[in-house]
DNA sequence: GCCAACGTTGGC
DNA sequence: GCCAACGTTGGC
């Protein structure tokens, strides 16, 4: 699995409105991340993805940015980094991101991502922080046991066997972007997309608009729009 | 290493 | 249920 880079931190069941996640999938370890509040407000559900009908213009989150800390890092004495060439080297290339302790993020993780779906493999708090690769979603939102695990540093005491609070997915490499797409370019084309006068499809990104979130949700155009930048120059 | 943004805790 | 204090994320 993969770490997120936060830390645990065992977010209790009480905040509704928090909303950040963090955490990659994990493979050989994990990190937290963060997600909203469980137990309480499981009905209320981030409000990130919505259902089309006819009439609302609500845009459908069916892609994902995942972030994952490529760097080594301690949390607890447990080393944190998961960089996409760790995911690469898991059996499959394949790894359960764990670690997320953060509700919204934890209702994105049990609730929105669907199989075969595609994520972004962002690598953040790193020195070019940036999207490098691509995956895809291979199982659904199961509990995340690194909660009811004493020794890992995302270990949640108030989480109960039977009412898991926190959840993964499993992700599988696809593959690299011809080239980091950094965060510095990204944050331009934000800033442009929010002038323009017909708004950019970036104009609301949430890597962004809710940048603590560890786990992001995007829409195909803005994922189509992000991943064409690989074929160009910078 | 700093620090802004924002999530979490806990008293009241 | 408010809100001040505190903690975390993550870019810079």
């Amino acid at each position: 699995m993969v770490r997120p880079k936060r830390t645990v931190v065992k977010a209790n069941e009480v905040n509704t409105r928090s909303k950040s996640a963090v955490s990659p999938a994990g493979v050989s370890k994990r990190k937290p991340a963060t997600a909203r509040k469980l137990t309480s407000n499981d009905t209320s559900n981030s409000a990130v993805v919505q259902k089309p009908t006819a009439t609302s213009k609500k845009p459908i989150f069916d892609h994902w940015l995942m972030k994952s800390e490529p760097d080594s890092r301690y949390e607890k004495g447990v080393e944190m980094k998961f960089s996409i060439d760790d995911l690469i080297k898991e059996p499959k290339s394949t790894a359960h991101w764990d670690g997320v302790r953060n509700y919204e993020a934890r209702n994105l993780l049990r609730d929105q991502m669907k199989l075969n779906q595609q994520a972004f493999f962002y690598h953040s708090n790193c020195k070019q922080p940036g999207i490098v690769g691509v995956m895809k979603i291979v199982k659904e939102g199961y509990p995340d046991h690194t909660q009811f695990n004493k020794s890992d540093p995302h270990y949640d005491a108030s989480s109960l066997l039977d009412k898991p609070k926190w959840y993964m997915v499993d992700v599988k490499y696809v593959r690299k972007t011809k080239r980091l797409i950094s965060l510095e370019e990204l944050k331009k084309l934000h800033t442009e997309h929010k002038k323009s006068l017909p708004k950019g499809v970036l104009h609301d990104l949430s890597l962004f608009t809710r940048s603590r979130l560890s786990v992001q949700p995007l829409t195909k155009e803005q994922f189509d729009f992000i991943l064409k930048l690989e074929h160009q120059d910078k």
